[in-house]
DNA sequence: ATTTCGTATTTCGTATACGAAATATTTAGG
DNA sequence: CCTAAATATTTCGTATACGAAATACGAAAT
């Protein structure tokens, strides 16, 4: 028999739904937030919407402007530049991390969010992309077991969302992604750690130059 | 003519003043946090507190124990053992970005950190102590200019602290980290950049090795 | 026509109130 | 005396109220 799983506040459903919001651009950047608005459209008083206000400020994924509330934070550049930086080093350490605690379900687990994947490329269905890609790469910080890793990237992809939400306009460009997904997830399994790290950066490499060229709308990975 | 500074909001000063007390230990690990005590000892109503330890749970630093609060988190030694981890690849990183980006006040800044540093050891002061080795480290990020570096390690010093207010018990053990301190800068601002990376390995390993043996009270660096 | 000042309105930060949920204590029954 | 049920108390989540601060608007003065 299953415990009665408590429900989640107010405040942790609201600051679901608006960083959801923000990062697929439903607020566009720059845009204010207004706390009565929010709290009529959910249906709730404004106070837990103050409060999910308040953890979207310490996110940076909202700016203060002083007493007359938050803005949506600009994209900006040197936070894109700053996360490639940042991922060229950290996501090839989760690989080789994962290579030292894999778990008998990894190849099951791998082949579904694979699965999904191609299946959301040929649905062009941008959201279950984006959703799958964030699966792909969180399952390899979870086989990684370290802790800030998966703290530090759970925040980071709500950023690489926003940048990923600009650039997708052909998500069947994004079929090239999941071949080196796949690539990275059989070398890792087969043993070759290394080789799964050097994967690793190409694919974000890759990603990154995509992103890089104007009108080119291709998924960062 | 200077502008008028907007005063912080109470829920951004109860933060601090939360997280502070919990770094340095006045609450306990596992400790319950009861709003009304909290409200009445800081003179404010409830709600700015709820509120500052929604974003307290947010960073980990507390846990939800259902509808009867939160506790502050246990340490964890596998999120030690995470932060050991990462820092041993992050801190490098961050030297080697440095060496691309240093201001021109590089030196003097770093020697008014040093020179802090060791007041605060011939002090015997643990609280300036911590404080000017969190300096020390959040100067490198900053001249690393790499964003998500700043905000990670901002949240991750703070479970840091918790480990080192375990452990510190002589600060005059700590005189070395400043050695090892004004040697990753010298190595640094004299553009040996590799060097100073590998100071900052040695450095990390160091004060990890003095924290892993049982009585011996030293900084994490 | 433009500028300044006073007033109204909007929005947010925070205090207070209310009710739900969890825990502690007391009472009643075996 | 022990156990279960009832009641009281505590604590928190959230709604509502109040006041501060910022902005918008209109009237008066230049």
């Amino acid at each position: 028999m299953q415990s009665i799983k408590p429900k989640k506040s107010l405040v942790d459903e609201t600051y679901e739904i608006l960083v959801e919001a923000i990062c697929l651009r439903e607020f566009e950047p720059g845009e204010r937030l207004n706390q009565d608005e929010i709290a009529a459209r959910l249906n709730i008083s404004r106070q837990p919407v103050n409060s999910a206000i308040a953890i979207l400020k310490a996110d940076n994924l909202v700016e203060d402007t002083g007493r007359r509330g938050v803005i949506v934070a600009p994209i900006d550049p040197d936070m894109s530049s700053s996360i490639y930086e940042y991922r060229m080093v950290i996501e090839p350490m989760a690989v080789e991390l994962a290579a030292r605690h894999l778990p008998q379900t990894a190849r099951s687990e791998a082949d579904a969010i694979l699965k999904e994947g191609r299946e959301a490329v040929e649905r062009a269905d941008m959201r279950a992309l984006l959703q799958s890609d964030r699966c792909f790469h969180e399952m390899i910080y979870g086989w990684s077991r370290n802790l800030v890793i998966q703290k530090s990237m759970q925040v980071t992809w709500n950023h690489l969302r926003r940048d990923m939400a600009e650039v997708l306009r052909d998500p069947s460009r994004s079929a090239p992604i999941w071949d080196e997904h796949a690539e990275i997830v059989d070398a890792l399994l087969s043993g070759d750690t290394t080789g799964a790290a050097d994967l690793m950066r190409d694919h974000l490499r890759n990603a990154h130059e995509r992103n890089s060229r104007p009108g080119d709308g291709s998924s960062t990975g």
